[in-house]
This record gives structure tokens, sequence and C-alpha cells, in this order.
DNA sequence: CTGTTAGCGCTTTCAC
DNA sequence: GTGAAAGCGCTAACAG
């Protein structure tokens, strides 16, 4: 069997009352006392056992995650997996909670931080928006003692305790790189629909994007970015336009939350000749993987990150430390062949 | 506070121990009081609380893993994999061990399995090789009783309980699918090196993308398989032969883990304009792509496929169902521009 | 058939 | 500073 507190306590001649103190690193205890304590556990190659403690803590800690509102099946589909990961929580001693606040709206996002905040949770965990606003809120968070941990687009510099997402100008490289080499010597130009460039996730992606695309052997050149607010009417107009106007248009760049729009104008003007590369993979953008109008869809798993959000936050508020390699979120690179059978998974 | 087991047997008008036993669905309990137990369970939305079952019932799990010995990279991770999951399986009251056979050695392979049997473990995870001895060990291993998952390459038809692993024709079918994007109109034959057609994955494979390749609008050739028996030496050899005397060669498929011996050829050769995707994420892989001279690796997540086999084996060795659909491992696919930064990560 | 009681390994008052 | 004892939510003997 394992050694348990017992043990230690046995071994050290104290009682479990010490070594607990010790274990947990709490005052109280005569440095002598401790010194003993710890080659005991050392001794005995102690391992705690974390069910255990949790359950004798019957701590919980409640966290807020905070999402754009709106038919972005991709922000749907991380609040389904919020809530999928509440049913499990209760093991965990987490309680989840969601709040949605309008798109790319820095006002309403730094007002439900603040909320949450006031309602004294134990950690946050929001989809940033790239404001100075934003940045406050996070700072009074901070005072408060809260972690905060950004999601999907990150908001590095405002003190946030992690950052949950992929390295998005990573993503937009392999983006630029597949639509390379898929496109081959085939000429013509690219073009790119954004959301806005008021999320660093966008303004990333884009980055990466030029980057590769102009490290091809063969120049190609890329329209000016079509900003469509990630709204499906706006974005159809704008694809619209832009495959009335460039009739050698040779491929699209959707790397944003757009494709609702983007699908639609391409189904309506049959193009399908067109290297399209989306991002996340939702119902919509995997039929149309399956169908053949896109070609690649880049993806984060929302599954993943939703469970790394959480053992970060839980880590920090037990001032625990985060095992950065671990809580890597990998981009995925979907083509026809390997679309995972059900929509759904978990690993 | 969560409803316990305490509020049941006060709703229900029982002793702890009636609702302990309607709850595991233990005899010994009349239908009427079992309704009323059941009834005070659903009007509270009783949720168990599994930390402290397991804590309860201090109860732990041996499970072995059986895997092909050897230098293959791949199993290696796997077996690195399998002992960092050890660190961690203690709160999960699992015990787990490993042991290595000699790669595509049925014999030995079945010989494990019985050994695991002897020691009644309460689950077996395998490599599987194809060949009716390894069938017959696991059919003694489910007379006992004892749980087999197989690992990585499949024995459908064996009476085996589960498969961990990816689905290995659509693996060939997107290394086919990307060979012919990659190329595109380039001319010249394609290359497949294999280890053995005695493990089901790498035949699957084959036929993925054989299926795929022929598909593709440009007819191209495909060379006879390249057996290499996962060997360095003898990798080397067949891919330096066929480098040697194939000069229009286009691609290779590397589709076991013959990739030493097949980077070691092609470092020789000095032939960087081939298309060549291969299998498994190593150091070697990795660096590969980092330089260019492989241009995909199809990879299996050795760390899910691990605690994915825990997961399963615990299951059914407790009588529990598995989700499907939760413990399908999916295909990635790594290309320079998506590499993950750490050597390894866990999600 | 049903209930009582004593833990599992750890934390937490509250005395000493 | 240190220790004794109660208890987290659940299970498992053993009585009745």
């Amino acid at each position: 069997m394992r050694p348990t507190v017992h043990d230690i306590a046995d071994k050290a001649g104290v009682s479990l009352a010490t070594v607990d103190r010790v274990l947990n690193d709490r005052p109280g205890v005569r440095s002598v006392t401790r010194a003993r304590v710890e080659a005991a556990i050392a001794a005995l190659g102690y391992v705690r056992d974390v069910a255990a403690a949790n359950l004798a803590k019957s701590r919980v800690y409640p966290l807020v995650f905070i999402l754009p509102e709106g038919d972005n099946p991709f922000m749907r589909g991380l609040e389904a997996e919020v809530r999928h990961a509440g049913l499990h929580s209760a093991a965990e001693r987490t309680r989840l909670s969601v709040a949605t606040v309008p798109a790319f709206d820095a006002a309403a996002l730094a007002k439900a931080i603040d909320a949450a905040i006031a309602e004294d949770v134990s950690g946050i965990a929001a989809v940033a928006v790239d404001a100075p606003e934003v940045s406050a809120a996070i700072a009074r968070a901070h005072e408060a003692d809260i972690p905060v941990a950004t999601l999907v687009s990150d908001l590095a510099g405002s003190g946030r305790d992690h950052f949950v997402g992929v390295d998005n100008i990573a993503a937009g490289r392999t983006a630029g790189s597949l639509m390379g080499r898929f496109l081959g010597g085939r000429p013509g130009p690219v073009a790119v629909l954004a959301g806005s460039m008021r999320v660093r996730d966008h303004g990333e992606r884009l980055e990466g994007f030029l980057a590769a695309m102009s490290a091809m052997p063969e120049a190609r050149a890329i329209l000016p970015v079509l900003e469509g607010q990630d709204d499906p009417e706006l974005s159809f107009s704008l694809i619209a336009d832009c495959l009335a106007n460039v009739p050698d248009l040779a491929g699209i760049y959707s790397l944003g939350a757009g494709n609702r729009g983007l699908l639609a104008a391409l189904a309506e003007r049959g193009r399908s000749d067109l290297c399209v590369i989306v991002h996340e993979l939702t119902g919509e953008t995997r039929a149309a993987l399956e169908s053949g109008v896109v070609d690649a869809v880049l993806n984060q798993d929302a599954g993943h990150e939703v469970r790394s959000a959480i053992r970060v936050l839980r880590a920090k508020a037990d001032g625990l430390p985060v095992n950065a390699a671990q809580e890597r979120i990998r981009l995925d690179i979907f083509i026809k062949d390997n679309l995972p059978a059900g929509p759904d998974e978990e690993n």
C-alpha cells in the first residue's frame, strides 16, 4: 500500500496535524520538526492523494467563462463544452458558469469581468477583446486575487495569468503553407476574410498567413483583407462582391468566424475550383469539407481548451504551478479524409 | 451543497446501506424500497461523488500494457506515456505496468497475455499481432473475465473488448490525399515503405493509401510495397535501392516505423525534392519535418491513447459502459507550421 | 431484507 | 507549537 499521512506521522513521531501543516506549507511548525517530517516524507516516497484531499477540503471553486454571444458556432461549441464539463466538474469540486457578452464589445466584457469579481469567483476565463478597458478589468481581478485566463484570443500585457488557445501566428502560417502547396503553380490572387482586427487572434493569423504566402516559391497577390465582423450577412456580401470582381481568384482564407456567409456566397456562385481554408470545425465547415467546397479546416479543440482552462484556473486558485508545456493547445488540421467520425469527441 | 447519500437516506426514510445497495445496483432490496430510494435520488438530482467512492473502495486496478520491444520510437513514446500516467494514476487507484515482447512475435505476445492473466490483473492493453495464437490468448483473458483492449493495431474478431487507436484506413487515405495534392501535376511514381503486413494497421493504411491515390485526378504509379520489418538497416537498404533504381521517384509514404532507415537513406542520397509522408511524430520525424525532408507527419497521440486505454479498461473492469464516441482517437496531421512547440504535450 | 458502524486519506477546528 | 478528534461522501463488514 502507498504511504499515507499516518505513516509519515508515525515515522516522524508527530501528529497528523503537524504532518498536514508541513505538507501544505502552513506556519506554526518549528523548523526542526518540519525537517523531521520532510525527511519522513522523502524516505517513504509519499505522494498526496489529491482526491482525498479535495474531499476533506470540501471547498468548491466557482469558475466563470465569459464568451461572446451570438450565433458564432465555435463560441457556442465552447459554451457547450463548458456545460458538458460542468457535469463532470462536481467530482473536481468545481462549479462552472457561463456569461455571454456582445462580441467585440470591450465595455461589456469589462463589465462582465467586474461582475465576476463582485461575485468573488475563484477564477475567470474570458475571450479577450484588445482594449484598455478590458486590461483594466483584468488588473482589478488580479488585485482581488482572482486568476484570469484569456481564452482563444489573448491579451498579453494585460496581466492575465495564462492564455488558453493556439499560437495564432503559427495557425496563419499553417494556412498559408497549405494554401501555397494546394494551389501549386495555379495562378490567381488569394482573398482573406477576417472578423475584426480588434481581436488579437485575427490579426495574428493574418500576419502568419502573409508570412507563409510570401515565403512560397511562386509569388502570389493577396487582396486587401475583408473584415466581416463575423457577421453572416456582411461576410456574404463581401465575399460575393469579391467573387464577382475577381474572376481569376484562386483561393480564400477565412480566418475568423464568417464561415456561414462565406459558404453561402460560394454556394450561390457555384465556384468549387477555389482553394478554401477556414478555421474551426463546426457542423457547417464539416459539411463543406465533406462536400469538397472547403479544402482544409484548421481547428482548436474547444473541449481541450475548456478543460485546460479549468485545470489552470484551479491550479492558480490553489497557488499551484502550471505545467505550461502540458497546457499547450495544439492546432488541428482537418481534411476530408481525417475528419473524426462523430461531431464531438474528447480525449 | 450537492445532495449526498445521507440526504437520499433521509428523504427515502432508509439507511445509508440501502441507499448504497440501490446506487450500486446490488441485490437484497425489496423493489418497493428500491423504488422509493430511486425516487429520492431523482427528486434530489443526486450525482455520485466518484472520488469519494473510490476512496472508500480503496480498491486498486492493476493494468498491464504489453508493447513491442526494440527501438521503435513510437512504441518507446507509448511506454513513456504509460509511465507518466502511472504517476498520476495513484489518485485513480490504478496501478500501471509495462511488459515488452519482441515485435511481430505472436507467440511471445500470447505468452505475455497469459502471464498477465496468471497475475490476475484487472485489464490488459496490447499492441496486437494478427495471429491465431494471439486471438486464443485474448479469448483466455476473456474467459478469466479480464478485459482486453487492443492498442494501435487492432485484432477485430478476437473478442477484444475495445480498440484504442486510429482508423488506419482513413489514415492511409489521408496520406494518399495529401501526397496527391502536394505532388499536384508533378510526374513520377510513389514508393511505399511498410513494416510488416502481419500487423493489421500497416495493411489497412496501405489499403487506404492506394484508394486515395487512385482517386486522384492524375494517375500515378505506386511501386510494390517494401517491407522493412520496422528495422532501420533493412529499411535503409530497401529505400537506398529504390532511390538508386527509380530516378524519377516523386514521393515516399512510410506507413510503419522504418523512419530512421528511410531518413538515413534520404540523407545519404541528398534528395530533398521528394514528397515524403511518414507516420508518428518522434524526435526524428519532427526534425525531418522541420528541416523540410519530410512534408507531413501523420500522428496518433500516444498520451491520448494511453489515457483512453486506462479509462476504458477501468470502465470494463467495473462493468461500466464506454462512450465509444468519446474514446475515438483522432489522426493528427502535422506539417512544419503546426508542430507543437514541446516534444510532448497533453490535453 | 435492512440498519449500524467503522473506516478510506486528508483537512480542520479547537484544545493543550 | 503541537495534538486529538471529528468529518468530507461513500463503501463494506457485520448484525439484526
